[in-house]
RNA sequence: GGAGGGGUGGGUGAGUGGUUAAUACCAGCAGACUGUAAAUCUGCCGCCUGAAACGGCUGCGCAGGUUCGAAUCCUGCCCCCUCCA
């Protein structure tokens, strides 16, 4: 590297950007000529309101869009309210039911709430499939279908092996990446952005842009995040996911679940902090001059600091030391009232003296004799009554820092229930 | 139009009349160990009653039927897949 690009100037600012967590860009060299040009680009990206959650996968690219923004670019967000009919085949096997237009609307509206969090909607355009599809007839689809071939689509990875293994692919499918090509012929796209397994649709778009006469767009192409599970790729179906509205603890938490071995990927697809410091880590890490759970709350607190601030961070974490590595009862927990208490005693006293343990005479009682298990499923922790007896007996449950021993059980005013790891019960004082 | 195969618990997938609430694997949950990491070990993993159960209920696409007894046999229906044309 020669000593110019060391500097800080803004003009070379997008260099770092195709640079840092990007898994490929088809064409580098053309990319960086549209950039030299000084020209703000058109930016675009594409959603299915089929499924209106963003999590932390879809993070790593709408970072990047916003680092693009920072420099002047436009962001071009495409509702993909016909592609949502079709349902997204990328690795998935099952078609999707269509949606309701009303549903569709609620979808998209979720998602960009959730979109925003990250983009900058000011410099941000939106538009609808529908502004061009809904006057789509049987002839267009005919031309646009018969741009391509079959063997050509056969190329992608899941429709090959799915063809190969005997499994079904549904024609629908394969006016997806079509459908998705010609929205960057509407939008007259520069770059589409995308994951990895977009790569396939966002080629099509280069082809059919090269067509229809227009400038090829360049393909802007980002890592798949992995999981919480440390395996497969973040996704919603799989459940290990991290969603941007989790209130701060749940996410710091599940940032704390990660393998060890995926924190520097998360550290560099998710934070703002400098190579440098990355690679500093790195070192230290295989050094094992760090700790790797002090490194790791580092990266849940910059990360839950993203969506929600810098005070329900650090709150997070005072949470998270309490609760898990001192273990003790968390600030907040779901109460009990003492109706629910009365009401599980009648049911459960059977014969028993009716009294146990009461209060002063004439004062109502502190402590109740309930049956545990029918507690915690009143009480929505549990599922069912037998479950909760399988965690009782499995010793998985504590009244006030003792191992509940049967489902017969005092349970005082103001006392806290653990179950397992986290789920906590406190019941009211009065 | 013809021939064949199949629909089983969150997933994959055994089971072809009775110890089958249903093998196995994955996922999940819990405990031990810990850093809510990894690895490892152990247990659980339909619902209800119960201290517990070899107690009851529901259950193998849907609806009926045969049988002392059916996921397993019969009839009808629905859905899916493959191959040939």
């Amino acid at each position: 590297m020669c000593s110019k690009e060391e500097t800080v100037n803004p003009s070379q600012d997008w260099r770092r950007l195709l640079k840092r967590g990007v898994a490929e860009i088809i064409v580098e060299d053309e990319m960086v000529k549209l950039l030299e040009s000084g020209r703000p680009l058109r930016l675009k990206q594409g959603f299915d309101p089929s499924r209106p959650d963003i999590h932390l996968g879809h993070v790593v690219g709408l970072r990047k869009l916003r680092q693009f923004q920072e420099l002047g670019h436009q962001v071009i967000l495409i509702v993909g309210d016909w592609t949502a009919q079709i349902g997204d085949p990328s690795g998935q096997s099952a078609t999707r039911s269509m949606l309701s237009a009303e549903e569709v609307r609620a979808n998209a509206e979720t998602y960009m709430r959730q979109f925003f969090k990250v983009i900058n909607r000011e410099k941000t355009q939106v538009v609808w499939q529908s502004e061009w599809f809904a006057k789509f007839g049987l002839a267009d689809v005919v031309r646009l279908t018969s741009k391509f071939t079959v063997a050509q689509f056969l190329a992608r990875d899941d429709f090959a092996k799915r063809f190969a293994a005997g499994r079904p692919i549904a024609i629908t499918e394969l006016l997806y990446p079509l459908m998705q090509a010609y929205d960057s012929v509407q939008v007259q796209a520069d770059v589409e952005f995308g994951g990895t397994d977009q790569k396939f649709n966002c080629l099509v778009g280069r082809e059919l842009q090269q067509m229809m006469g227009q400038r090829q767009q360049q393909v802007f192409l980002m890592p798949l995040l992995v999981g919480t599970d440390g395996v497969q790729k973040m996704s919603k179906s799989l459940g290990n996911y991290i969603a941007v509205e989790e209130p701060p603890d749940q996410m710091y938490g599940k940032v704390m679940s990660i393998p060890d071995s995926l924190m520097m990927g998360y550290f560099e697809l998710l934070t703002d902090i400098s190579d440098d410091e990355l690679e500093e880590y790195r070192k230290k890490l295989s050094e094992q001059c760090i700790s790797p759970m002090l490194l790791k709350k580092r990266l849940a607190r910059e990360i839950v600091a993203q969506f929600h601030g810098e005070a329900p961070a650090l709150e997070a974490e005072a949470g998270f030391e309490r609760v898990f590595q001192k273990r003790e009862a968390p600030r907040e927990a779901q109460e009990v009232t003492r109706e629910l208490l009365e009401r599980l005693q009648e049911f459960s006293r059977r014969g028993i003296e009716p009294m146990v343990a009461m209060g002063t005479v004439g004062q109502p009682p502190r402590e109740y004799l309930v049956s545990l298990s029918l507690l915690l499923v009143e009480a929505g922790v549990v599922k069912s009554r037998g479950e909760a007896k399988r965690l009782i007996q499995q010793r998985a449950v504590e009244v006030d820092d003792s191992t509940a021993i049967n489902d017969d059980c005092r349970i005082s005013l103001g006392s806290t229930i653990r179950v397992g790891k986290r789920r906590f019960l406190k019941v009211a004082e009065d």
